[in-house]
DNA sequence: AACTATTTTAACCAAATGGTTAAATTAATA
DNA sequence: TATTAATTTAACCATTTGGTTAAAATAGTT
């Protein structure tokens, strides 16, 4: 592979990122993709056969791309708050660049479930569980969480870092209203939400 | 307008809700909404001249409908906790019969801002804040709830209620390999939101 | 029965879209 | 320089799609 393939490659795969994450891939256009690469429609076809492929490949390393941003969650030696809070400083951080990016995937996988199926397959997850049990099973012990728990208290956490940025247009009109500005809102939500998780979590002692 | 008008715009308007929802603007085809509406496409132009005019009606009647179901939560003379848990029941109620309502607004949302914006503007939104602080004032001090941490709390509660919906697809992916059933976890999640929710607010007393 | 409104039929249109093709051109390489 | 690969040009195609039209048929009303 030379050196212009690469970048023309690049090119492609940068722009049509970008207009299948606006656009969604129904809304997306095989025109739109080439004028935003700086080429034309008939060398983007020479490089990936059909829409179909080009949005697999993209959405299949995007997906990758976020899991592996997380992945640290398991192995750094932190504490549970610490751990909370790491995540949603990654997530939060990661969304403030990309914002469109929640909804995109969410979308994609709501209209495909299957891709899920074919990005987690790769991934180990018979050992998370153990894990997490392992590294924090002292606290959890302590705030009885178990496997009936743990699944409410993940999806809490990633719900509350995910949901602003997927209901942006959302709040921003509300809070435009309440006289609150979404930026300083986002500033202060990975404080707010570690805060608020763990309090929940530490209220669970008796 | 006769009975027959009323029944064929009725069926138009349902097929067009179910298809819209299902496949969003950009996917929705007039041809499936008229086979679904047992009509053809000819009487559903008669009837709605365009689909962006088809489409706006039915936008702006499905958020009108999920705000009203929610008003009550300002007048009913409940305590913040049996208040708290009266948002949760209800969204939860309203999600378990429409599971893909929510992706669906966000995701139009998103793609025209402007629409939220028409349906809050007959909103009596001046007094919401008022109303909360007249009816919780004692706790909102004692919990040191202000116009700061208000909107933080009030998009946590969303959140955990609505992620779980928007996200199915890909909880259900991760559950299954945990073992966890989707629907045990859903028939749960009122009672351990709340839960989760009430005692974090309440550790905010020093 | 006469009249009006609703619905169907069926053909049609223009625009958009994903995709193809072949030939010419340019750049890279041996 | 000869050859190969990358890129452009430009015309073309089949299909889909939102939308239109006109005439016939059906139902409802007076």
């Amino acid at each position: 592979m030379t050196e212009l393939e690469k970048q023309t490659e690049e090119k492609i795969f940068e722009a049509a990122t970008d207009v299948f994450i606006e656009k969604g891939m129904d809304g997306a256009r095989m025109q739109e993709i080439a004028d935003r690469a700086g080429i034309n429609k008939a060398l983007l076809h020479y490089y990936y056969r059909s829409k179909e492929k080009l949005f697999d490949a993209v959405f299949t390393i995007i997906a990758k791309q976020m899991l592996k941003r997380f992945a640290p969650v398991f192995d750094e030696n932190l504490t549970l708050e610490e751990k909370i809070r790491f995540y949603y400083q990654q997530q939060t951080d990661f969304m403030k660049r990309s914002p469109r990016l929640p909804l995109f995937i969410l979308n994609e996988v709501s209209r495909n479930p299957q891709r899920v199926k074919n990005v987690l397959k790769h991934m180990d997850h018979t050992n998370l569980l153990k894990i997490l049990e392992e590294q924090h099973g002292d606290e959890f012990a302590r705030y009885k969480i178990n496997r009936e728990t743990l699944p409410q208290i993940m999806t809490s956490i990633a719900a509350m870092s995910i949901f602003p940025f997927v209901a942006k247009p959302i709040i921003e009109a509300i809070f435009e209203k309440f006289g609150t500005n979404f930026n300083e809102y986002i500033e202060r939500r990975v404080d707010f939400a570690t805060a608020f998780t763990y309090n929940a979590i530490k209220s669970r002692e008796k």
